[in-house]
RNA sequence: GUGGGUAUGGCACAGUUGGUUAGCGCGCCAGAUUGUGGCUCUGGAGGUCGUGGGUUCGAAUCCCACUAUCCACCCCA
């Protein structure tokens, strides 16, 4: 036996339905929003994550799908949505339409990594970019489609943390500060914060190791390390958020873990999970071989949301529907009941029929099974008289009608 | 990559200090007056007890390895 590979899902029955029902969602807020779909390939040039992601990243270091083609090409499968939004604006000028672009995807996408709750290998994100502004009203309106989307999917108890990475000065800035405050203290660090110095040292804010709270207790902000253009940009943000009566709360340690993030960056966190992370990143476009644009952008974890939601609301269960069953007897009846069957779903009519050639006893169970509201069973005598008993399976009532009128009666029955 | 838990029919589980044909519930199939469902009753199908080794007269039960899965760390959606 050939398993699943681990890290993959198959997603059918019930739950297939509440993807279509969320796919859904996602497509009409974006309508209303004007962001149009995307949709990229799932593998590219490895440099292109390379280069998009950040070298440094652990996505680019040890998570990414990385094979060679045939024609000695490295390709990879890709690690998140950005990145192949950015060079598909790029390769089809997307920048000289009016701008802003509005681009949105819902895609597979892949990381090999541990699995555990939340994290799979190959996983799905829905996500937006919108290129061409740099403007906080750009920062806001992302922020503000994340916000719709998970309101609309009924979902509560999820957090809106924004925070800014100022420009690449300010950051760099930042860093310098904050790596002299906690350099006094290295020795102290843990293990894994001791790494955190050297690579990214803003992650050493949200240690859980007691001792590293205790050391990062009273180090400086990177808000207060923010130049006056910076400053503005956030606040700015934050004045449309508000205005929106959109709530956030300003958490100075979201760091993100992509490389190309500039100023604002934001989370929506959901028991201590990220189901969507995003931000601005003003020199992607330029790193990837565009033009200096700028850009903000969202990706979220569907699995992450469905977890959510079934935390929320329960397992998700199906409730089968058809609008009829068409049973039978005998050969006569077989023929006829198919050919019925068709007849009425080419009307629209959600109809079922017997394929298994069963007894009409079995042929009744199955009708309640798959949740009929209305069945007839086709046998000899029917077909003599042309008259047939359309049963209302929820009260059991039978009614005498002629085989000829039972298509539009179903029709009137069903609204169709 | 690191640490811990789990692995028994489609699903959820039981299996006592290792002992003969491995159980229960749900689901599935069939029957309970010959052509009619939902309730009930009866019967039935379906498991090399994750895989491979080892200990033993004998292993689902003990030991080792591997794999998968769950949870956590790292990191992230």
């Amino acid at each position: 036996m050939i398993q699943l590979v681990k890290g993959t899902k198959d997603i059918y029955g019930a739950e297939v339905k509440a993807w279509q029902e969320i796919e859904g969602k996602m497509r009409r807020i974006c309508e209303t929003f004007g962001i149009g779909e995307i949709r990229t390939p799932a593998f590219e040039f490895t440099e292109l994550f390379a280069r998009g992601v950040g070298e440094t990243t652990d996505i680019v270091q040890k998570e990414m799908y990385t094979f060679t083609d045939d024609g000695d090409r490295s390709l990879t499968l890709r690690p998140e949505g950005t990145a192949g939004a950015v060079r598909a604006y790029i390769e089809h000028g997307m920048h000289n339409q009016a701008q802003p672009t509005k681009l949105y995807y819902i895609s597979p996408t892949f990381r090999c990594e541990n699995t555990q709750a939340g994290r799979q290998r190959q996983f799905h994100q829905f996500g937006i970019e919108m290129l061409g502004s740099y403007s906080a009203a750009q920062d806001a309106e992302v922020i503000s489609v994340a916000t719709a989307l998970l309101e609309e999917m009924g979902v509560e108890g999820v957090e809106l943390c924004i925070n800014s990475l100022g420009c690449p000065e300010c950051r760099a800035r930042y860093n310098k500060t904050l790596k002299e405050f906690i350099g006094q203290n290295l020795d102290k660090l843990c293990p894994t914060c001791k790494e955190r110095f050297e690579k990214n040292p803003l992650r050493v804010l949200d240690c859980k190791e007691e001792s590293c709270q205790k050391i990062v207790a009273n180090a400086p902000s990177v808000l207060d390390c923010l130049d006056e253009e910076c400053t503005t940009h956030f606040q700015k943000v934050q004045d449309i958020l508000t205005e929106n009566g959109i709530a956030f709360t300003i958490d100075p340690k979201i760091v993100r873990g992509l490389d190309y993030y500039t100023r604002t960056v934001f989370e929506f966190v959901s028991n201590g999970l990220t189901v969507c992370g995003g931000g601005r990143y003003d020199n992607l476009v330029e790193e990837v071989g565009g033009k200096p644009t700028g850009a903000v952008g969202f990706g979220l974890g569907i699995e992450r949301l469905i977890m959510i939601l079934e935390r929320q609301n329960g397992a998700i269960t199906e409730t089968p529907e058809r609008d009829v069953y068409i049973g039978s007897m005998g050969e006569a009846g077989l023929l006829k009941a198919q050919a019925l069957a068709y007849q009425l779903r080419k009307a629209g009519i959600k109809a079922d029929c017997d394929t298994v050639e069963r007894s009409v006893k079995a042929q009744m169970k199955y009708a309640n099974k798959i949740g009929a509201r209305y069945s007839v069973i086709l046998g000899d005598s029917e077909l003599e008289s042309g008259r047939v008993e359309l049963k209302e399976m929820a009260t059991s009532e039978k009614s005498e009608v002629a085989l000829a009128d039972l298509l539009d009666i179903l029709k009137e029955k069903c609204g169709k």
